[in-house]
DNA sequence: GCATTGAATAACGCATACGCAAATAAATGC
DNA sequence: GCATTTATTTGCGTATGCGTTATTCAATGC
């Protein structure tokens, strides 16, 4: 019994899930504007459904209603950037920080581990996207180590804002061999239970990554993606 | 011109505003279940607007749509707590060491320092709501100091979810004496452009909260708020 | 007496409709 | 020819209605 009822699933969340997926693939482009009714035709559904499915992904940050402009896709600017960064930073330092202080077992790390093999291998056979979606997981594991629930949620949402800049940079940045160095830093840091340690690799880390992105949109002239 | 031409002011807004308002002078109790058509009526609209108000406050985290069960106000637990008071302690001390980085003038901290100067006088007089007010202006205003419009946001819905409680709280807790001298210091720090200072003061200051708050719940058996 | 099933009820998800206001086009005056 | 007013259109805000489905309660069987 996996998930073989298939759930009605609501227009509404269908709406949801649709919409974030034309975002992050490029379908409606950042700056974008839509129509409620396009939305809906486009979905095969009515208005209402969209209209709630637009409502919340505002409240994700992902795009605003502006009254006869239609939706707009949210582009995200440098400076975007820079608040999205400081906010991973500082709240994924926390995780790291909280997940050092659990003691967990080589059991309990063992996704986390997954996570950094993946990149290995990723890297190894240069495919960029799988190394993007293992590092996204990396992230993703390391924040639900840290335990609470609030940061999960909050670092979801500001991962989704700059996906698609993540997607665009992927493949002019320098590859990132370091990175993994630092991922593995941070896990032996937790195993052993150093806190301080774990969160100042960790922030340093993402700072760093913030740097290179922002490097990147400001030598290819990327104003806002 | 302030405000003389009263903006129109959309159903759902109001409906945003009036429904926080209900929830935070407890008016709608933590934990209990309100139908839509309940809710519609009570606020003078129909189901939609009201419907859309609380797909927006859910994903602010302050109730929870229950298919058939109605709309249902979340309450806070103590673990709640620690989970918001960790992100603010993160968040709120990013802001302070940012604030201490930008180099402001007495003038642009004026208005910090009259929150500051609130709260002495709200003491002074044992004007508890006073206090608690000027305590959230302080807040308010050294995170918009941050410059991060990310951290202001999660700021703001963090702070909403814990109003709850601080309200009960407030006159159950000690006097608040110690607390004017952190903000004072966090204020001397930022003046003086000493980001780690003003970061470490102000963290430490919110973890001290959070410990107090939680003795509170613990003392007086306050299970959920 | 307890469990199970079936019917009744009620609440929600969503489609639809409509009035109003904003944006655009047309028309008039200067 | 430009500005200002008027007409027209169009998209949104919100009310309303209906079909669907979860929930409740009664009825039946064990």
């Amino acid at each position: 019994m996996k998930d073989q009822d298939a759930k009605p699933l609501s227009n509404t969340q269908r709406a949801i899930q649709e919409l974030r997926a034309l975002i992050f693939e490029g379908e409606l482009p950042a700056g974008s504007d839509h129509l409620e009714s396009e939305l809906a035709e486009r979905l095969g559904m009515s208005r209402t459904p969209v209209r709630e499915a637009a409502l919340i992904l505002e409240s994700q940050g992902l795009l605003e209603m502006r009254p006869r402009k239609g939706v707009r896709i949210l582009p995200v600017s440098a400076g975007d950037m820079r608040e999205i960064y400081d906010v991973l930073t500082e709240l994924e330092a926390h995780a790291a920080e909280q997940a050092a202080a659990r003691n967990y077992g080589p059991a309990e790390l063992a996704v986390l581990q997954g996570t950094i093999d993946d990149m290995d291998l990723a890297l190894a056979r240069g495919d960029l996207d799988a190394w993007a979606e293992a590092d996204d997981r990396f992230h993703t594991e390391l924040v639900r180590l840290g335990g609470n629930h609030r940061i999960m949620a909050i670092v979801g949402m500001m991962s989704d804002q700059v996906r698609r800049a993540r997607a665009i940079t992927l493949r002019i940045r320098p590859l990132p061999t370091k990175s993994n160095e630092d991922h593995r830093n941070v896990l032996r840091a937790i195993s052993e239970g150093d806190q301080k340690r774990a969160r100042t690799i960790h922030s340093t880390h993402r700072q760093a990554a913030k740097a290179v992105l922002l490097g990147l949109l400001e030598t290819h002239r990327l104003g806002r993606i």
